[in-house]
DNA sequence: TCCGCTTGTGACCGGGTGGTCATTTTCTAT
DNA sequence: ATAGAAAATGACCACCCGGTCACAAGCGGA
C-alpha cells in the first residue's frame, strides 16, 4: 500500500494542495510529536477518517510531506551549490550565505521543518535527513575549500573538513537567527531591513575568510601592523 | 506558596536528591512537553500526588530544577570567563573552546537540557533564559574581542558585535556535535579519544583567529593566476 | 431507477497526560 | 498509649492523542 493513496491522489488539485500546506504547516509550528491530527482536520474542515484514508496514519502523512519537500528543494539547492564556481573563494562564499539565507526565506516553512528535525528526536526520517544533508554540505563545503586551495585562495595547511565545519556551523546559526530575534541579540540577521541582513551575512563570511587575528604570521611581517586603520567600512 | 513545598525541603536528603537527579534526566531526556510525571514517579517509586505536593505542578517542578541548575553553573562558567585574561587572544579562544567543551561534558544533563530549551519552544523560562544566556555570552566573547584588539592582536576593522556572533555560532555547534555523532560526521568532536576532541576544537579555535583565506593582502602572491593543474595532494 | 463501488464521516477505542483529594500511614508530643 | 499533625498514597478526573470502522453519501453505468 503506497502511502499517498489513490485517493488522494484522485482529489481536486486545490483541496489537495490545502491538505498538504496545512499539514507541513503544522508540522512546521509543533514539530512532530506535538503536531496534531485533530486540528489539522480542524482546519481543513474534513473528517479524520479521510486524512487516515489518504495517508494511513501520522507517520504516512509526514513522510510524504517529507519527499515532496525534497523535491521542491532539490533545484535551488544545485543552482546555488553549481553557481559562481569561476569566482575567488571569498566571494563564492559571501554568495553562498547570501543565497542560504534567501533560500531559508523562500521556503519558510520547509525551512522551519528541517530546523526542527536537526534538533528534536522525535522525527521520523530524523536520520536519513542527516545523514544526507551532512554528507551533501560537508562535502560540498570541502569541495568548496579544495578548490580555493587548488587556486592559491585558500591557506593549504587547512584542513578541509575542519573549514568545511567551521562553515557549517555559522551558516546554520546565521540561517537560523534570521528568524528567531533571540538568537540574533541585535546583530542584524532578524532585521526587517533587507539590506542590514545582507551586511550582517557578508561580515560573518568575511570574518571566515579573513579570521580575527592581526597578525598571519608571528614576526616575519613586519609591515602587518603597519597599514591598518583601514576604516573604510560605508557604514 | 513557595514552589519547593517545606514538605519537600524535610526530605531525607538522600531521597531529595534522588528526585531531583530522576526529574532532570527525564526532562534532558524527553524535553519539556513530552516529559511524564508518571515516568518520574514510577522510577522514583513514589506516589504521583507526591511529586506534586513537592512542587504544585510540572512547571513548578521544572522551574525548581532551573534554578537549582542556574546556581551549580554560576561558579564554574565566571572560572572560565575569569580564566587567562593575560594569555594572547588566539591562546584564549583556544582555552575557551576547551573549557567549554568540557564543562559540556561535566554537566551532560544540564547542558542537554539547555540545548533543548534553545531548540524547542515548549519550555517554561525559555524566553528569560535566553535572553539572559544571549546578554552574558555575547557580551564576554564581544569583551574578549575588544580587549584583542586593544592589545593589537585582533584586527581593528573587526566588529565586535560579528565576532562575538561568530564565535558563539562555532562553539555552541561544536559542544553539540560533541554529543551527537551524526552533527560530527566525523570530524573528531564526537570521538572517544579526548586528545582527538581537543585537537578538533583547537582546530576550530586556530581557524576563527587565522581565518580560511591565504592572502591576507591584495594580490601580491604571483602564483595565484598560475592555476596549473594542482595535484600537490600530500594526503 | 436501481445497483455497486468509491469516498467521506464522526462516534468510538485504548492509552497517556497533568492534576486532585479523600483516605491511610507515619511521625511527634504529650 | 494516644491524640493530632504531617506526609504519603493511588484511584480517579477531564482531556487529548492517534487510529478504527460501520455506516452514509455521492456517483457512474445499466
Amino acid at each position: 500500500m503506497e502511502c499517498p493513496r489513490s485517493t488522494f491522489e484522485n482529489l481536486d488539485p486545490k483541496k489537495r494542495g490545502r491538505v498538504l500546506d496545512e499539514s507541513l504547516l503544522e508540522f512546521a509550528e509543533h514539530g512532530y510529536h506535538q503536531a496534531s491530527v485533530n486540528r489539522i482536520v480542524g482546519r481543513l474542515g474534513i473528517a479524520k477518517g479521510s486524512l487516515f484514508q489518504y495517508f494511513g496514519s501520522k507517520e504516512g502523512l509526514f513522510r510524504h510531506l517529507f519527499t515532496l519537500a525534497l523535491n521542491e528543494i532539490k533545484a535551488p539547492l544545485k543552482a546555488i551549490r553549481d553557481a559562481d564556481a569561476s569566482e575567488p573563494f571569498p566571494e563564492r562564499l559571501r554568495r553562498v550565505f547570501l543565497a542560504g539565507a534567501a533560500f531559508a526565506r523562500s521556503h519558510p516553512l520547509i525551512w522551519r521543518v528541517y530546523r526542527r528535525m536537526t534538533t528534536q528526536d522525535d522525527f521520523p526520517l530524523r536520520e536519513t535527513l542527516l545523514v544526507k544533508v551532512r554528507e551533501e554540505a560537508l562535502t560540498y563545503f570541502r569541495e568548496l575549500v579544495e578548490g580555493g586551495q587548488a587556486r592559491g585562495e585558500v591557506r593549504p595547511d587547512v584542513q578541509p573538513a575542519a573549514a568545511a565545519f567551521l562553515i557549517e556551523s555559522v551558516l546554520d546559526r546565521a540561517l537560523t537567527a534570521q528568524d528567531s530575534p533571540l538568537l540574533d541579540a541585535g546583530f542584524g540577521l532578524a532585521a526587517d531591513n533587507e539590506p542590514t541582513r545582507q551586511r550582517a551575512l557578508a561580515a560573518l563570511a568575511e570574518l571566515l575568510c579573513r579570521g580575527l587575528a592581526a597578525s598571519p604570521r608571528k614576526g616575519d611581517d613586519a609591515d602587518a601592523d603597519a597599514h591598518h586603520a583601514p576604516h573604510a567600512d560605508a557604514h
